[in-house]
DNA sequence: CGCATCCAATACACCGATGTATCCGATACA
DNA sequence: TGTATCGGATACATCGGTGTATTGGATGCG
């Protein structure tokens, strides 16, 4: 659908993602409908179809290009992050600076993923993008060690692994319960626990 | 809607109820028709709205009745487990009974996370249940703690919730990519590790 | 400034899912 | 065994979303 390029095409496709990540926190993928999203970007349909092929084509666009933001945004911190802080503080900046406090994505990116466990292809993006997040995450875990005259037990990537698992388990249950356990608890109390838990003297 | 109460109904209900299990796990709630449900359950949508007012109602039905299975399952599996085996495998015996393989019913209860996460109805629902989980969970921590002369330095509650949320995103991890990173992998590794690492010798 | 291409708006045809109203066989109970 | 209620099947009306074909205005370019 989209051929030749002019400048205005990337704005409202830019503006139809907008919208969609709007829509899609608010109502689900599945239940969010083409023309709520045109109406909430300001167009029509005619412009949907103009740059999409169908709504799942969406849904791919929209997660790439905000994991991608991801990834940028937790690269850029890696350089940020001051050492000489204790553990507990680092891991928080961390977690916290990914993504303020973006119910949005986390809805957004959770049912991604259950539409990657159904669907191979989707699992394979998804598994990508959680490689490259991995990858930005581990040269803050070694320099942590390091500077600790510290080394880990295990694999980093697999600490990364933790350490995202605890983040994303621990806000599904913050969302649910906001008032009762804020989020980034978990992450807080344990990540530089467990973190310490699997060092040993470095040889 | 049902009203009085014969044999067949609560029959007919737990068929509805199993074939929806089956058919939102493959194709995710909001898609999942009505029809695909009766289709495999055998019965015209007749019987569907004779026992249910909607989808929704649907869904809520079939949360309640897996998550109760859910709780009793870990209340049964805790007076089973046996206290001198090491905490790792302790832990993986609880994690591992749950669900054996449940894919189905963690893309289930993800999925109406997310709903619940939009929805402050089901959200009480949701935090009900995950309350009762927990308070299945904590007094076998209590007894493992005990029995290792050790006292936690934080809530049980709260170590409960951490490894739930162990759990839940390592099983994320791991059914986008089952072959890489094979379910379970986490709390086995990590799950004993971070109890120590909150545990002091008792007074 | 004029022409060609691009892009979003409009109009239309189609389909599939929902929910309700009705019917008839099955089941409980006296 | 007869009868009243229950439970699932059938038939129908309706609605909302999708995708395509076409139009007219905007934009880039010589």
């Amino acid at each position: 659908m989209p051929r030749g390029l002019t400048r205005r095409r990337p704005e409202t496709r830019a503006r139809l993602l907008d919208a969609a990540l709007d829509t899609f926190a608010e109502t689900g993928f599945q239940a969010a409908t083409i023309e709520q999203i045109c109406e909430r970007a300001g167009f029509t349909r005619g412009a949907f179809y103009s740059n999409f092929a169908n709504k799942d084509e969406l849904f791919y666009a929209l997660f790439e290009r905000n994991a991608a933001r991801v990834v940028e945004r937790m690269e850029s911190v890696a350089a940020q992050v001051d050492g000489d802080l204790p553990w507990s503080r680092q891991i928080a900046e961390l977690t916290s600076s990914v993504g303020p406090d973006d119910r949005r994505w986390f809805l957004i990116s959770t049912e991604f993923t259950l539409h990657a466990i159904r669907n191979p292809a989707a699992a394979v993006v998804l598994a990508d993008h959680d490689a490259k997040l991995r990858a930005a995450i581990v040269p803050i875990l070694r320099d942590m060690y390091d500077r600790a005259g510290l080394a880990p037990a295990v694999e980093l990537d697999l600490i990364a692994r933790l350490l995202i698992a605890l983040r994303e388990g621990g806000m599904a249950q913050s969302y649910v319960e906001p008032a009762r356990f804020p989020a980034g608890q978990l992450e807080r109390i344990f990540g530089a626990a467990v973190m310490r838990s699997v060092a040993e003297p470095r040889p």
